[in-house]
DNA sequence: GTGTTACCGTAACATCTGTTACGACAACTG
DNA sequence: CAGTTGTCGTAACAGATGTTACGGTAACAC
């Protein structure tokens, strides 16, 4: 068996976060192709590849799995958004970058935008849930306004936070739309809204 | 019992409809309230007041009765927004009226954005629902261009496609925005949110 | 070797789910 | 008065679901 914390071999200690991430993916997987109503602890097992026990060994029920797979979801966003934005050259570049990355431009981040929402709908509700949501989309929502702000210093805060109100929904509605719609609103209908959106606030 | 049909008194006609109806809101309801996770026959007949042997009389399965509570949800939607456009003095007034419209500006609207994802959430994997929901969108979509192209007679369509891209997702991602975190994003938000975005793209 | 401990798969459990079948009842016809 | 027909509630059914409990197995300690 896999033995990895500490210097010294910790005997008989699986790696759980291993296995966690393992059955997470199963269930973003499952989101994407099958929706929510289909979203089983047997399903998420078959997924993964594991047996019931261990999915129910790792988590204490299907709401702790449904929690950790979002977090561990906005997490790799989280980092992914952070890569670009330290690769990006200016402000605008980043905003720009983040904001593509969020709709559903191809194949993956369109499975993605289907995760998010099967998440969304899940927590309908649930206010445990609920707060998680608020919790990653206030933080979303702080970065686009940081990235706003840095592009248009002299901007009151006022009209940033309706700017960055306004790039927030659209991308989040362009993803849903591109997602469920692919050959109404393709990749490249996407980028031009966005661009059209960032020129139309003097923000390209 | 009601007799209605024709001009003889057709007998023992139960009003089909008006159940139907009855049992479409209870679906909303539960979709708003607790999330498609917990819509079942049963809670749907608890809500609408009668026994689970009348929802499967009046519906051949369940997946019936998505659909036809979603025809319903978009059939009243079209009406209203008739009517908002009828009222309006201008195209701008009507695009304006009718965005505002679809976002969560009150409870009720708040309500109907939960039921719409839910139809939404509960459509991923099923080829059926999904091409109802593109089929009802895409008249959305439409209704949006036609009024946008009203407003700006000059624009090229290519322009006016992104313009309406634009408008329609960033109103559907306010409404997704302002169910799930009212605080962040109140209808005076929201409102301006869409204020700004109809300035900003020369539509005020 | 024996004892111990973590791991995890199997199977059971109670409950819930969609759906079906049957029967009772009421309204109408003749 | 039957006889017929539409209406709809009750109860059952098979299957699925979340969760729990138990037992076996392998790695370690001694």
């Amino acid at each position: 068996m896999l033995r990895k914390r500490g210097e010294r071999a910790i005997a008989r200690r699986a790696d759980h976060e291993a296995q966690q991430e393992r059955i997470s993916k199963a269930v973003w997987s499952i989101l994407a192709g099958k929706g929510i109503e289909h979203l089983t602890i047997r399903a998420v097992a078959a997924e993964a590849g594991c047996t019931t026990g261990l999915v129910m060994h790792r988590f204490p029920g299907r709401k702790a799995l449904l929690a950790h797979a979002r977090d561990l979801l906005h997490a790799r966003t989280r980092v992914r958004v952070e890569r670009l934005e330290a690769e990006a050259g200016t402000p605008r570049a980043a905003l720009r970058a983040i904001l593509a990355q969020g709709m559903a431009l191809s194949e993956d981040s369109a499975q993605e935008a289907l995760v998010w929402m099967g998440f969304l709908a899940a927590s309908v509700g649930d206010e445990e849930l609920i707060a998680l949501h608020r919790k990653n989309n206030r933080a979303w929502r702080d970065r686009v306004e940081r990235l706003v702000a840095a592009s248009a210093p002299d901007w009151e805060p006022a009209r940033v936070r309706t700017a960055v109100f306004a790039l927030v929904g659209a991308t989040e509605g362009a993803a849903q739309l591109g997602c469920f719609d692919p050959a109404s609103y393709s990749a490249a209908t996407q980028e031009a809204m966005l661009d059209s959106l960032l020129v139309a606030y003097g923000l390209s």
